[in-house]
DNA sequence: CTGAATGCAAATCCTTTGCAAAAGT
DNA sequence: ACTTTTGCAAAGGATTTGCATTCAG
């Protein structure tokens, strides 16, 4: 029921992915629901949580592993995503070396996007 | 008045320099005092605002750009800083090749801190 | 005396919960 | 008929805002 939202091309609000169910499918689920697919997915680790600015927003996770980050325009509020398989290797790193047993990481690139700068 | 409370050694929600505030000083300040309070430093660009499991949290931003990043632990909360040089630099690769006019960027690290691992 | 800063309470925004109705088995 | 999912509305927590008051110049 979510997967098929969940396949946009970058990270969601609760409130966007609940605009869209109502726009792509004919049913018009409940904001609370989407909240709890949400919360469920989450502790599945099927969907990723992100806090921003105040508020969060989900996107798929990657099962195999691959992931990406970030980018976010400080005036239009585009969300770009992207991908370095050397600055993965770099956190890795430090995870290690901090002695933490790391789940997970983010990476948020705050600035103005290239049609905004 | 505010930079007092900023010498912390890692960041704090609102709620929290409110509480140290109380107690460092005689006078209590309203929360809604410090929020506008970090409003103002944080448009500055004095302090630094992360998002974090649904709220907000703040630390000194350091002018000569220094800055470090976090690791927070699943279960306790805690939360830790740490610095990498290689990280940034390659921090620093990826937002050029982005083509975005990047202000600045937050890593999050998730996981078990070595207490609770 | 005048304008800026502050406290307090009310208002908002985002998210979670309670509970009864609807759906599935 | 029993269990689970859902919607709606109320509840909560964090943050912001309106407004009268206090402070500082």
């Amino acid at each position: 029921m979510l997967s098929l939202l969940e396949l946009q091309h970058c990270c969601l609000s609760a409130q966007e992915i609940h605009d869209r169910l109502r726009v792509d499918t004919g049913r018009t689920p409940g904001l609370a629901s989407v909240y709890r697919a949400l919360e469920v997915l989450t502790s599945l680790r099927l969907v990723h949580r992100l806090d921003v600015d105040g508020s969060a927003c989900f996107e798929p996770a990657d099962p195999s592993g691959e992931h990406h980050h970030h980018a976010i325009c400080e005036r239009c509020g585009k969300r770009d995503a992207f991908e370095d398989p050397d600055l993965e290797r770099r956190i890795d790193g430090v995870a290690a070396r901090l002695g933490y047993d790391i789940g997970g990481h983010d990476v948020v690139l705050r600035g103005l996007c290239p049609a905004c700068r």
